[in-house]
DNA sequence: ATGAAAGCGCTAACAG
DNA sequence: CTGTTAGCGCTTTCAT
């Protein structure tokens, strides 16, 4: 009797099917990835065998022999966050149409945690890999260019980066938002932030801090009052906090908001108070994930393309993947600015 | 010279550290399972070795080699939902700790594309897999069981589960948020349901429907008015279809919505055609993903509770993995109705 | 404490 | 058109 396995279930193989066929296993494995190598009868009779068996191949022994697993790994620093899952919905879509699987990681932004799992997860012999950010330990990038396998980034475009990116600029997030109120007349902005104490999402806020300052300093306007709220981010304590620094800010026309969450909640709470908004105060955030449409009137903000950017990512490892000598890429895959009802037009009037 | 590779980069194997520590390859790999089996000075130079060539175990061989592979398959229809990507994230949790990964599918609410997805998972030889909602084909069904892995279904509990099942009871959803109402002393309630095309959310929505008619029976209220909205949702739209029911039913004092798009349509739509809410009408609504708290005055809904819905079908997975004689297993995790300001208590007034 | 051999399931390369 | 051999990287088993 043939020993096999250790105490589980035995999985009919590429020679079981053969013998209920009364083939080799090769004809089998022929069967299956040339059938027009292999004669009709045995086809036939192969692929009885294969329904009767219930046969499934074997993955682990296919990766092992042919150096080629079908797997790309993504990690993100949380898929709990619409954002995010958006991306991962991007990459999962764009994979699966070409017949690749998904290996999801969360690096929870803690560089640490994702060097492990970089290394783990190339355990795997994923056929490549997409990362969030830029910012990796050496070990990691080591590693990552060791694996040999093609590599993307996400959400920031950097110069140094391992290998492709798919992104956008930061700065420009900061510097179009903070024009696009300009243009709209609005001349004594203010500005609500955050405080992160991780280092990939404070060098991104950042970036869009550089873009508005460099925005307001280019259309001459008078410095940028500023506060800011504390991570994590709760709602209602924003709005206090964006509305205590408007209403102790008299001269502000606008404020700007480094997200979402304090972008609503300064709309609720300002209003709650008694302003009118557009009309005695504009409002607008960084950030478009679940209802800056929703709590009226509406706040402008500038929106993300998490969706486009999995798909871009995915794109770019699977290009790579048929065409080697593809070069290296970085896709700039821009950003949105949604105007709303928090923000309106102003007639120019004397100052 | 060796030959290796069809034309990648090799990546060092244990028979290279060996090489470079001066053993065999099974001392390299005794050294990192067992390494008391293994004298302090090997090891040392066995680390060394790893360390310099920047070695990574092969997962592939392990897996063929061990009929193991420490990734866990998880299947949800879309994760671009914050429901289900609290699910993804609650089992990525999970075996992240346990130095399990996760291998992801997004079905699509497709019983047909499930099967294929779930044939092709397999091959890849997960240790368990998860799995949303009870409604797959048979074929799906026999491959499954034929795998003999760890299977946990999610969110519908179903007495013909293929294992184990994670999930909360949707009759019961209806029932309670019903009863929610009338304990607060509504009487005249009407339902704003959905129309789904695909089977599983359209046996989801009848049972919780079910759940609805069985209270208002019970409670021996008046027949319950119902209209419905189209798939798929549209804030706006739901919004004027809720209110426009509201307004030619008069007789009613709550609407209970289907889901919290309707509800926070209806919640928005209503007051912007001077409705006071909840003096004028009483809302309630089914899931609570993003906005029920934030349009104002908060939307009263039942909340389900996805990441733990994950951790639980994670956790399930893994302790079968560990004591392979542990008793199948279902768990209710329940739900929860959050009460908000679209609902009040009504003072008892004669009828 | 360490090593050699064998085999997990698959397929490229070479017969026939 | 079909079969045999060998080896991908790993670990169990059996020496030493």
């Amino acid at each position: 009797m043939k020993k096999r396995s250790q105490g589980t279930v035995n999985r009919p193989n590429l020679g079981d099917v053969g013998r209920r066929a009364g083939v080799s296993a090769m004809t089998v494995s022929r069967a299956l990835s040339q059938p027009d190598k292999v004669s009709g009868e045995t086809l036939a009779l192969i692929h009885a065998a294969i329904d009767e068996l219930g046969y499934l191949p074997n993955l682990a022994a296919e990766t092992l022999r042919n150096n080629q697993s079908r797997v790309i790994v993504a990690m993100v620093p949380t898929i709990n966050h619409s954002i995010f899952s958006d991306t991962v919905q991007g990459i999962s879509d764009v994979l699966d149409e070409a017949g690749y699987r998904l290996l999801l990681g969360n690096s929870g932004y803690a560089p640490d945690k994702e060097e492990e799992l970089v290394k783990t997860f190339l355990s795997h012999r994923p056929d490549g890999i997409i990362l969030t950010g830029t910012l990796h330990t050496e070990t990691a990038r080591r590693f990552l260019k060791a694996a040999a396998i093609p590599v993307v980034e996400m959400w920031d475009i950097d110069p140094d980066r391992v290998d492709m990116a798919v992104g956008f600029d930061n700065f420009k997030v900061g510097h179009d938002l903070v024009r696009h109120l300009v243009d709209r007349g609005y001349r004594h902005l203010g500005y609500v932030s955050t405080t992160f104490e991780h280092e990939a999402r404070e060098k991104r806020a950042r970036l869009r801090s550089q873009g508005i300052l460099s925005a307001i300093e280019e259309a001459g306007l008078p410095p940028l009052p500023r506060t800011s709220v504390p991570d994590p981010l709760n709602i209602e304590e924003c709005g206090v906090i964006a509305a205590d620094f408007v209403a102790t800010n008299p001269g502000i026309d606008a404020a700007v908001c480094a997200n979402e969450i304090i972008g609503v909640g300064a709309l609720v709470d300002l209003q709650k108070r008694g302003w009118h908004v557009p009309d005695d105060i504009g409002i607008a955030a960084i950030g478009d994930a679940n209802f800056a449409a929703l709590a009226p009137p509406g706040l402008t903000t500038v929106r993300f393309h998490g969706y486009d950017i999995g798909r871009h990512a995915a794109r770019l490892i699977l290009s790579r993947l048929q065409d080697a000598s593809d070069e290296t890429k970085c896709i700039d895959v821009g950003f949105e600015v949604i105007e709303r009802g928090s923000t309106k037009f102003l007639h120019p009037e004397p100052d």
